[in-house]
DNA sequence: GCAGTATTTGACCCTAAGGTACAAAACGAC
DNA sequence: GTCGTTTTGTACCTTAGGGTCAAATACTGC
């Protein structure tokens, strides 16, 4: 057959992924991503067609690897709001302390190249869908035993939860501490 | 004296605001933006330090001429919680019928720079502050003409308010629609 | 109408972005 | 061991980013 490749590529995708979410799309140089990722221009561009292909890897991995991680928090045990709490509180926590300020890769996408990059603004979309979906699964859980008033449409208080937790990850940007952000999520879990 | 701008600063800061808001800060350069300004790379650097010194001036001009314009909506005549639900609304359409996405540049400029551009981010955050100002004094309103509960913390529900116009215009970048935004309006109004 | 100051023009500079081209190397199949 | 294929590394290329500078110019105060 033919040589083989040396490096790992979903490991170079996951550093590739952390340049993109540290300095943005544009503002990452293929310098960067190729010194970060541990290899030279020619196997870079041999591997990923292009900047934009390999970020689209990136979103893609993103969306495999990193917003589980957080979502992770919905499927736990316990109480329905208390996961939702923690999970708000989480994320609250993982922004304010972050020095670098990366918040979250999907929203920075999202707002970085909506407009002018149809595929990475569809792959941005995508991973709303999907955190909302997982809200959606919750409070339908919590419908079902009876912590969630059952009047309610689930569907409208998932997307309101999805707004909320965007929102936050973007006052988490500027935030100087929590105190902002945690009424706001006693504000949440007290409307509904 | 000395011979005099042929520019109005104001207007070329304003064209400024126009690309910076469209591309965004690193995608915006200093040839578009002289260009669009309508003066050459000379008189730009003369006039702004720096593509940076130009950008806190478009900031500013934001924060001074741009945001106050969806803020009107609170101070018009009208029930408190009308005028809450118009200017919601009115984002949402403006946001999702804007062909460019480009959002608002507070939040922009928040997700883009925050953490690597400490001047930016805190333009970024006093738009926040003021945006939050605005929902409590209207809060504030609310409660003493009876339209709000007066028990309720003001202070969290501006904090509140402001998460969720947050999070719409994030989420408006990639809505084809306006659904699920009128949705998560529908839920915010009910909240409280 | 001249002096003096500030602006404008446009050429110019250096670095790097983003990508390509190609030789050499590394393997598996046979 | 050779062949054929794919990776690598390096050198190279073009365009543009971000900015500077000197000269030319246009005012105002006197």
């Amino acid at each position: 057959m033919a040589r083989p490749r040396k490096f790992q590529a979903e490991a170079a995708v996951a550093k590739a992924m952390e340049v993109f979410w540290e300095k943005g799309y544009a503002a990452a140089t293929p310098q960067e991503l190729g010194e970060r990722m541990g290899l030279g221009r020619g196997s870079l561009y041999n591997a990923f067609e292009s900047k934009q292909g390999l970020f689209e890897c990136v979103l893609r991995h993103y969306h495999a690897h990193e917003a589980p991680k957080l979502l992770a928090f919905l499927t736990r045990p316990g109480p329905v709001k208390a996961r939702l709490r923690a999970l708000f509180l989480a994320v609250i926590e993982i922004d304010v302390a972050d020095p670098e300020r990366r918040g979250c890769l999907a929203i920075n996408t999202a707002i970085e190249l909506a407009g002018r990059d149809a595929a990475a603004a569809q792959l941005a979309a995508r991973m709303f869908e999907q955190t909302e979906a997982a809200f959606l699964s919750l409070i339908e859980e919590g419908q079902r035993t009876g912590e969630v008033d059952a009047t309610r449409d689930a569907r409208e208080l998932a997307s309101f939860l999805l707004n909320n937790l965007t929102g936050l990850r973007v006052l988490g940007k500027t935030a100087e501490d929590t105190t902002r952000l945690t009424r706001i999520v006693d504000a949440l879990m007290r409307s509904f």
